[in-house]
DNA sequence: GCGCTTCGACGAAGCGCTTCGACAACCACA
DNA sequence: TGTGGTTGTCGAAGCGCTTCGTCGAAGCGC
């Protein structure tokens, strides 16, 4: 491999000249610079990273960490590692996996301290985050994807479930839905902390309320089993049932079996809108489902730019973002039946 | 944050030392090495990353270079990419993601040469890859997830597609079906040379012919529509059908939408068997998919073990590793309506 | 008690780059 | 013609570690 020192002796110049020529820290003049292009080419020079990382003190690499397992969403986790690092790419950094269970804080702040990441990507932070606070007393550059319940000078990026919920009411509602009930996630996730169960809870109760409707929600396991359950109560509870909003992708699998093994018809009976939904998952349903996707690339996008402006700045003016999930029109969403005007 | 030198300093002894004390090159006496671990333990001494890969001239870091756009579902890759960032950091390497796509290769080969990575897994590779070629003529170390036509001492990692389908066909015979078809990846999948259409294809004719039974297959496209009018072709061309071999996981819902559809009962009339199946996906279907399950971790497993083998002795003598899937028991296959002794 | 080996520790020379201070050379202006 | 401010380039001092050559001290056999 050629360094820097047989570049700037082939283009006759000093090291440091090629240097600043390559970093564009100091002026070099026109015809110097195409030496020492030129000389590049030839010698097809390739700055060494580690070197660079040392004299420079900093280093060009991102680490994200995930935890070791996964809870169930395997598509939308891919969208987002996949941005982070085209994202990260594009800015001249590398993006490292970390696959580290939240207890093991102390060994990402070792790894940080080795300089090994110039900041940290924490996924599927907790409400309560050791790694997110160890972080945060280290000094060292982070951002959360996901919110702790302590936001105070945390910049973080999530998705918008309050206005996801209120979106996916809203779509119901224009379609002349009264009746709305939500599949949210398990019981147990919510008492470990897993904040958009909490929140998606809030956003659909909010949103059926200020509509004037009545929210009817029930939590349910990760299997379909668990969904076809959860749809029977549902019935059960308001026979008038007309649309149910889902986020529990393999729960809705069951909900659409038990429906149509009562003989209802989705979604001439019953929509089903899936909402924080992973890629691909709606067309494995039958009719596809309707689903609002979940955000994964905007939020490795914007995750990967809101931690490359706390290296940059310390800590950016507006850390947070919200990003929405979008609708994907599939065919489990259809008119009410009987149509009522809007109460709102 | 502390330096060796600082180490060396509190600890007393010089700064070579503390360097042999950690790294283990040469021997140091015990009561020296307890005066060491204490020095770094009061000062919080983390190694620098930057100055150990300059100094020694070797990066702790694997790349993984895969597909900006991918094929079919996350999730085998989602296992896969987990269990390699895993096993790398158990060896203490770090994993870094490219996503470069298949002309990329002159970037790829670049960012080796910076030294910015140790060596480089190939995602998905065809079966004749740039990228491959052009890593195997730098000398830098690298190993295939997947294989190229030529493998004259290229190190690789595959599925077992031969011995997949076998298993599948074995299976399936063993539960007296002798109508078995295939329904596999796209026309233009295989057109485009991903190998795995054509090895599936092979794989099946011959587990099929070695038993005296006839191949039937067909090319699908990646969706439940294309899935749908594949069932009905195989369906026409053999009436008989028992069972239904799939490696095409959207294809797959279309297949049992279309035989429910005809009032075909699944299994009790035709058995399915989806093959190099995703995590999860099966469980998505009614009943749920009896699969044999993509060894997506064993693939990453492996896939770096080899690489550091690679990095450690130039090539290892025995670079190649076949995985084959695993049997995941659903409840889309059942014993043929009309058993009838086996031929073999 | 001698020379021999072995063990443990040291000092110094880099690894390839960034960055600081210095300084000619050149310009414009008075 | 001198002054002061640019502009472009250079040399050298590290960044924090690995690793090679070396050497004193201790241990050994005879």
């Amino acid at each position: 491999m050629a360094t820097m020192q047989d570049v700037a002796t082939l283009a006759k110049v000093s090291l440091s000249t090629v240097s600043y020529a390559l970093s564009g820290t100091r002026p070099v003049s026109a015809a110097t610079r195409e030496r020492i292009e030129a000389a590049m080419t030839e010698l097809g020079f390739q700055p060494n990273a580690a070197a660079r990382s040392l004299a420079s003190r900093r280093s060009n690499v991102l680490a994200l960490v995930y935890p070791a397992v996964e809870r169930g969403l395997g598509g939308t986790v891919a969208e987002f590692v996949d941005s982070a690092a085209q994202v990260a790419r594009e800015h001249g950094y590398h993006l490292v996996l970390w696959p580290f269970r939240t207890s093991q804080a102390e060994e990402i702040l070792d790894l940080v301290r080795q300089g090994m990441a110039a900041g940290v990507l924490v996924m599927d932070v907790a409400l309560d985050d050791d790694r997110v606070r160890m972080l945060q007393e280290s000094g060292a550059p982070y951002t959360m994807i996901g919110r702790t319940r302590e936001l105070e000078g945390r910049p973080w990026v999530d998705i918008d479930f309050e206005r996801t919920a209120d979106d996916a009411v809203q779509y119901l509602a224009d379609l002349g839905h009264r009746h709305i009930a939500f599949l949210n996630h398990s019981e147990q996730s919510a008492a470990e902390g897993y904040a958009p169960t909490f929140r998606a809870d809030d956003g659909y109760a909010v949103a059926m309320t200020r509509r004037g409707l009545t929210p009817v929600a029930v939590h349910c396991g990760e299997t379909p089993n668990a969904g076809r359950a959860a749809a029977a109560e549902l019935l059960d509870a308001e026979p008038r049932l007309s649309a149910v909003i889902t986020m529990n992708e393999y729960a809705t699998f069951g909900v659409v079996a038990e429906l149509q093994r009562r003989g209802l018809s989705v979604p001439d009976d019953v929509s089903i809108l899936s909402i924080v939904s992973s890629p691909g998952v709606g067309e494995m349903s039958n009719p596809p489902l309707t689903t609002m996707h979940a955000p994964g690339a905007e939020l490795g996008r914007q995750g990967v730019l809101r931690l490359l402006s706390v290296i940059a700045d310390g800590t950016p003016d507006l850390p947070q973002v919200l990003v929405p999930c979008s609708l994907e029109e599939g065919g489990t969403v259809s008119r009410a039946r009987s149509p009522r005007p809007a109460l709102d």
